[in-house]
DNA sequence: ACCTGAACACCGTTCAAGT
DNA sequence: ACCTGAACACCGTTCAAGT
């Protein structure tokens, strides 16, 4: 017997988005999601047009979560730092939603939010249109990458054998001096430091290029 | 009645590469790869513990596709720039594998060919260990992401409405004046111009911290 | 419009068995 | 070691039907 059961899309969403913070990616199921909000899977149907527009909606909830400062009084610079520092915070509460990322861009107001800021900012420091639209997207690359990196532990095992036991030290060293050497560095390495030493480096160049023309 | 197949770890791995790239990473499945090779399903366990293990090899072989300059008379920072080329067009060619490249790191001699190279030609031009490391997870950071934005279209459709209808033309430009001015220019940025600008500024940055000191 | 159960065409992986 | 078929516990989505 068919009833109602109060759903929404944003409900729907924020289910869809514990789910996957708790259980990983993989346990968000259309069948699951419905036993969690006590509804058939079909009835998921009527909010999303299939299992994709649900990822991306859970995306939009996670841009959401990025704080956009509504005043640049501590200069472009830092604010844009800011804006960006609150992207990876956001991204590390929810890891699971980072590989959608970089398939489903901001779309929502809200999830829009953060953008707007960044470009006020810039706007205001007196950097132009197409400068600012350079600057975006060399930062959402440096942040999707680095926040990948971190969250996947990509440096963490990077000298592993593969296939088991064919890369022995012996043979890594013999091979590949330079990588037997930093592999370790890379190992060691502190990821807050390094996410703002990047950041550091290409907002400096990105501003000191803008301002130079 | 079972058979010899006469599979190997490699054949199996690049039959499923052809079958990732013409297909997508979701048609990668073990019952249609094992149809593929005239195999049952159950005879891939025997090359790979499971499919984590086969896209892990997958992506190797995209690696190692990247060229790896024996030399560098062409200068450091032109001799990675080359590198960093080569891994953009290596994942052009292999779309549907760049998801995996954030998860798994190159791990095979042959894989790890083109960090070698890269390595050496920083350690020649004088950039000690601890830099060589920041500079690479940098660059691979802005790789990964550079390429993603890419290869998805990230900035294609940045405006789009959603959920459907909800952002019209007149409310993004009274909410966001400035995501409503950008994102045309952002749409028709050109993805290799844009690769190589930020890539350039990096790449300064990097070498001339790392001389000025 | 909202919701249902049944059915279709799939999955990865375990297991017992064969050579 | 290499390979098999059957079985288990799942999937997303279509469809016909109900309110």
């Amino acid at each position: 017997m068919p009833h109602r059961t109060g759903l929404t899309q944003r409900l729907v969403a924020e289910k869809a988005l514990q789910l996957v913070d708790t259980h990983g990616l993989d346990a968000l199921s259309l069948r699951r999601l419905g036993a969690d909000l006590g509804a058939s899977p079909m009835a998921l149907y009527t909010y999303f047009d299939d299992r994709e527009r649900l990822l991306e909606a859970v995306t939009q909830l996670v841009y959401a979560e990025v704080s956009a400062p509504v005043d640049d009084a501590v200069g472009p610079e830092a604010t844009v730092r800011g804006i960006l520092e609150s992207v990876r915070g956001a991204f590390l509460r929810h890891p699971h939603v980072l590989p959608l990322a970089a398939r489903y861009p901001p779309r929502t107001l809200d999830a829009l939010a953060f953008v707007e800021a960044g470009y006020r900012a810039l706007s205001r420091a007196g950097v132009e249109a197409a400068a600012i639209a350079r600057a975006y997207r060399m930062l959402a690359a440096y942040s999707i990458g680095s926040a990948e990196i971190e969250v996947n532990k990509y440096f963490g095992e990077h000298i592993a054998a593969f296939p088991s036991g064919s890369l022995d030290a012996p043979t890594l060293e013999r091979h590949l001096p330079q990588v037997a050497e930093i592999g370790p560095l890379l190992a060691a390495q502190d990821d807050a430091e390094e996410f703002r030493y990047g950041l550091d480096l290409v907002l400096d160049a990105v501003l000191r290029r803008a301002a130079s023309r």
